[in-house]
RNA sequence: GGAGAGGUACUCAAGCGGCCAACGAGGUCGCGCUGUAAACGCGAUGUCUUCGGACUACGAAGGUUCGAAUCCUUCCCUCUCCA
């Protein structure tokens, strides 16, 4: 095992709070493998890159000998966590949380060693708490230092709903933490309240507290807000290679090394001597690697070059079937082939020169198509699609 | 309960009887440059069009007027202050 200095300079990187140094050395300095936690709440069906963010902090954690507990909040997520939320939530069904689980746990498993990995879920304990159990982990913890937590504080203020049930939440996450005799927990920073609750709760039942790290919200690809599905500003991890290299790849310089250090355990020192292009197509390479495999992610870098540096047409595109006879007019099948939205759209972009035909920019408005075999349209830099008559 | 302010395109935000499909900014898209980076330049950004225009749009519904996003009435919603 690394010196206890070492260990901290490798897990405090790229933390945003950690709390506290003197209490993870002292944990550190027991010389025995720590019990480190964190809580995923199975409540959506897509995992994205800012969700593997505290995954990649557990591999380090693991790769020091540690021991990972990944707690799947079957329980929790069916009650739903209040955090960053501006109004109560609504609750999600057992099958769903179910399906959820099984997506969070093979994802993880892409990421962190499955044989040296405890994984636990919380309805393991929770659903069995019987109403004096309840009664009692309620009764450790008071209203006033519920409602410091900001979302809280601002619903209470402007009077609207906060549900008894959500304050039972940060109770919930705590005594998970009592549960598994946590010393570390991991989680994002908009975890921090539920993370010093737990402390909180593990003191009232006589345990040391864990030591909380938290890291950044991953920045989405809009380089402004977290990434989110909602902002429509993240990379999937299901999605093609394709589109996470293209997605990486156009990510501005200074996004990059913020993923660099979130995602990745790569030395930014020495990358920061290549070319900034080099780095960014390094970084793709090893997501779409982590998630696909090498060969993916070679042809993905191969395939990127040849069509947007060599300005050659990919080599794998996409063929759709139009049913249509006789003379057709270019602006409806853009319409038709989904390339455009509407006939006007189709018609600004052939006068801005953005469409081709069989690698030919169109120049014609009125550009008219005889409708048999097969045409390959490209709009734009990215989409090519061919259009095959029938 | 009382007193005010406001709801305009993806977002912010001008306009307050005709010159308004609606200033400006951001976003987005296209072209150029490039490393699908940034920065920058040019252009576009309701729909349909025989490219002359036509139609639909400024919270909702009515009304006044030759003509309304702009005036009036009712309704819905948001915000601020007082109780």
């Amino acid at each position: 095992m690394k010196s206890v200095n070492e260990q901290i300079e490798v897990l405090s990187r790229g933390a945003a709070e950690l709390i506290s140094p003197q209490e993870l050395t002292a944990k550190l300095k027991k010389g025995k493998p720590l019990r480190v936690k964190a809580g995923f709440d199975p409540t959506i069906a897509d995992l994205h890159l800012g969700h593997t963010v505290v995954m990649q902090k557990l591999k380090q954690f693991q790769d020091l000998g540690h021991q990972v507990i990944f707690l799947i909040g079957d329980y929790t997520a069916l009650v739903g966590d209040p955090s960053g939320q501006i109004k109560t939530r609504p609750t999600l069904t057992k099958k769903e949380v179910e399906q959820n689980a099984k997506t969070y746990l093979s994802q993880a498993f892409k990421i962190l060693d499955k044989k040296k990995i405890e994984v636990r879920r919380n309805s393991e304990w929770l659903g069995k708490m019987k109403q004096d159990d309840t009664v009692a982990l309620a009764a450790k913890y008071n209203v006033a230092r519920m409602l410091e937590r900001d979302d809280f504080k601002k619903r209470h203020g402007e009077g609207s709903q906060i549900t008894i049930l959500e304050f039972l939440y940060p109770l919930m996450q705590g005594y998970d933490s009592v549960v598994l005799k946590a010393d570390v927990e991991l989680g994002g920073n908009d975890q921090k309240f539920n993370l010093a609750v737990a402390r909180d709760i593990q003191r009232a039942y006589g345990q040391e507290p864990e030591v909380i790290l938290t890291l950044p919200l991953l920045v989405g690809t809009d380089g402004q807000k977290k990434m989110s599905k909602s902002y429509g500003n993240y990379i999937g991890i299901t999605e093609s290679p394709k589109e996470i290299f293209g997605k990486i790849l156009s990510l501005t310089d200074e996004l990059m090394w913020h993923y660099y250090e979130l995602l990745t355990q790569e030395n930014l020192g020495e990358l920061k001597k290549i070319h900034p292009k080099e780095a960014k197509v390094k970084l793709a390479k090893e997501l779409v690697t982590r998630f696909y495999s090498e060969k993916e992610a070679a042809k993905a870098a191969e395939e990127f070059e040849k069509v947007f540096a060599k300005k050659e047409k990919p080599s794998d595109i996409e063929e759709k079937i139009l049913k249509k006879k006789g003379e057709i007019p270019l602006v409806e099948i853009l319409v038709e082939s989904g390339l455009t939205t509407s006939k006007s759209e189709a018609r600004r972009l052939i006068q801005q020169g953005g469409v081709k035909l069989d690698e030919t920019r169109v120049e014609d408005l009125d550009k008219k198509i005889e409708a048999t075999g097969v045409r390959l349209l490209q709009v734009g830099k990215r989409k090519f699609l061919k259009v095959k008559f029938n």
